[in-house]
DNA sequence: GTTCCAATTGGAT
DNA sequence: GATCCAATTGGAA
């Protein structure tokens, strides 16, 4: 968890519990509706039938050369460690990982460094989830406690998101709640 | 680091780098001054020169048995793993954890419970730290970004905290990076 | 009744 | 320019 939000808890208990004799800010009413966020589709909770991806407009605007593919029913799974360093995309080679939901091209999941689990989880989402989807999902689909006036983002796909922990923790030896 | 701020890293990157097409918020200028928050004795960027710890008013209304000490030169540092789970406060015997700048009063230091690292550093605090401290005082001493408009809390003992950190990464096996 | 979770933010590194 | 840091919040576990 982190020193900070420790800290952060036990001013909570504090200031509740005890005293209340500052209430930090009055509540100054700051209720933006933001009409134009809530104009998105908004399929509200979303269940693991969504698995459907509508990938519109790819805009290969990025740097990234990031080339992945989504088609899914490849079975290479035997994840070969040889050296593979190519420029040119070698097809639409993917490895399932975790329990075989995700698919990652093995041009990334070679790629990946093992040694930073943060690094490893972003690589991996970038690799799983187009970008867009990233901006526009988090993971529990909930609103942020600390700005209830924002729009809740939807939720990305749980069976995905599990493939991505499961994988860190084992690739890195980190605790499941150290990498969510 | 989680995959949560991953997820808003790569939204903020999005939306920024992107289209803008969407300004979040209005400012909506929130910026209440809270004197009363200011008319502590607010000694600005606090060296580590502070180590007076004034405690005034320690109100005994909490159900905690914590009882602490600050009398600081016991030299006590064999931290004896015997059995003592005692009442009666067992004087004022502490040990000093990580490099030596920080007390802990071994009936406190010995309940702690190292498997869990998030407890073993909220139990440290607690014991080194009074608790209107670690109401008033954060990590850094620095605002929050997601909140510009509040004041900013002093820091705590920089030395306290590394030897609460340095503390737990021990015992816990954790590195320091998740500590914090 | 604590403790945990994670969403959001801007500055720091 | 990408990544890390940590401050704040309310509901969930």
């Amino acid at each position: 968890m982190g020193i900070t939000e420790i800290i952060a808890a036990e001013a909570l208990l504090q200031l509740r519990g005890i005293g209340k004799q500052s209430p930090p800010e009055t509540p100054t009413f700051q209720e933006t509706e933001d009409p134009e966020i809530s104009a998105r589709p908004s399929t509200a909770t979303v269940d693991e039938s969504s698995s459907s991806m509508t990938m519109e407009e790819e805009g290969p605007t990025m740097s990234r050369k990031r080339s992945r593919s989504c088609t899914s029913e490849s079975s290479d799974q035997s994840s070969s460690d040889e050296f593979l360093h190519a420029l040119e995309p070698s097809g639409n080679n993917v490895i399932r990982i975790g329990d075989g939901n995700a698919n990652v091209p093995v041009e990334i999941y070679t790629s990946i460094k093992w040694d930073s689990y943060t690094m490893a989880t972003r690589n991996l989402l970038s690799a799983v989830f187009p970008r867009h989807i990233l901006a526009t999902h988090s993971l529990s689909g909930k609103r942020s406690p600390a700005f209830p006036g924002k729009a809740a983002k939807e939720k990305l796909d749980p069976k995905l998101v599990h493939d991505i922990v499961k994988t860190v923790v084992e690739k890195c030896g980190v605790p499941e709640n150290i990498v969510r």
